[in-house]
DNA sequence: CTGTGGCCTTGATCAGGATCAAACCGGCGT
DNA sequence: ACGCCGGTTTGATCCTGATCAAGGCCACAG
């Protein structure tokens, strides 16, 4: 982006910081706001009435939150981890948008980018195994955080397993056993707040692609 | 949009037509063109190494494809039935975006309503049951069509037993049995190419929310 | 130090949907 | 008419991952 662009919209964004487990918003409020992330992990999920949830992503510096154009958000979304983001008020961001076009057209990349991702993962849910939905999992979390921090063997988990789980259609203990087995065949190590990857050869073969 | 923006689509635009069952681009073919479905509807899917197929979606009248912003198709799509589209150089396309940023709102829109769509769609995948899946498509497949045609209880469902199946993260056989029970149920009636819902209510019934 | 609660792991059993297998059906060409 | 072929239905059995049920681990409070 341009520093013009910067500029502009550092006018509009307002600073927020949420603790770790704090709500940013629940599916269903009025869309007023735009966030991005600027630390931090954020949880995004939907839920069904009758407990069901669907964990749609994570949500990580860099990222956009709410750039949907609906009335009112269509997912909850929840700070895993200490978290600050840039709030942006969405009328003022459209018209923002109505005179820079390179603003608009970053949102329109985010949002094709994150519609891939989407599609990625319907193909996770749709078509993979457990033990591939885990690995599938691992990697690319690993390959996401990367882009920040640099590749590390070591990965931060901050999300739970009951979240891995919501997130690759299993149950915990099926995540949980996953990763047992890869402990046990030496594949991952446990470090405290994540994994250690000590054989990405292995792990990305589970993945036929 | 404007009548200038339609204008100066109309001077980029090329006609296509594909027969039954032809391919429009596969997934890894260099992405030169964008296209809007006119008429007919057409197969989106992923392909795994072994065979394994997540169908992404369907398009139908009205729907962009290929507005991701990636060198490359990222999924193939395939006609399910005789299709006309309108197709654009993306050069073009994304030059005239930067004149007339009204166009480019409307690719954002559209991108965002497919993202919605995307994440309704892994709550169907990640979280549902065989049966809550087809009702989930079967309704959803209807207020598509609906909002095209106008409401009607005769469903028109252009794509294979397989195909659902594998939109749905299913096998054909559950797909079809679970129809069949419909049927006996007096839930839906079989006509050709299609179905009619009987009992739109008890079909909603299926799906909590 | 000990109790408590949240999360995670591990084991035993169950079941929903997959897989395997066969029959059915309708359209089409000869 | 007939046989063929692809897609679909139906039935029998199997298996992956869910469910049910304990137990373990650790951080934190009293």
């Amino acid at each position: 982006m341009s520093e013009d662009d910067i500029a502009d919209l550092e006018r509009l964004a307002a600073h927020v910081e949420l603790p770790t487990r704090a709500p940013l918003f629940h599916a269903g409020d009025l869309a007023r706001f735009v966030y991005t992330v600027t630390s931090g992990t954020l949880r995004l999920q939907r839920d069904l009435s009758d407990g069901r949830r669907q964990v749609i992503g994570f949500a990580i510096p860099g990222d956009f939150i709410g750039l949907s154009l609906d009335e009112t958000y269509r997912f909850s979304a929840d700070a895993l981890t200490a978290v600050s983001l840039c709030r942006f008020d969405r009328k003022d961001f459209t018209s923002l948008s109505h005179s820079r076009q390179s603003l608009l057209e970053r949102l329109h990349l985010a949002a094709t980018h994150e519609l891939t991702i989407a599609q990625d993962h319907m193909v996770v849910l749709g078509r993979r195994r457990a033990e591939e939905r885990v690995a599938a999992f691992v990697l690319r979390w690993r390959e996401r955080l990367g882009r920040i921090n640099g590749r590390s063997a070591t990965v931060g988990l901050p999300m739970s397993r009951q979240d891995m789980a919501d997130h690759l259609g299993l149950t915990i203990e099926t995540v949980s056993r996953t990763m047992a087995r890869w402990m046990r065949d030496r594949i991952i190590l446990d470090v405290p707040g994540g994994i250690r990857v000590l054989d990405q050869q292995r792990l990305a073969a589970i993945l036929p692609d």
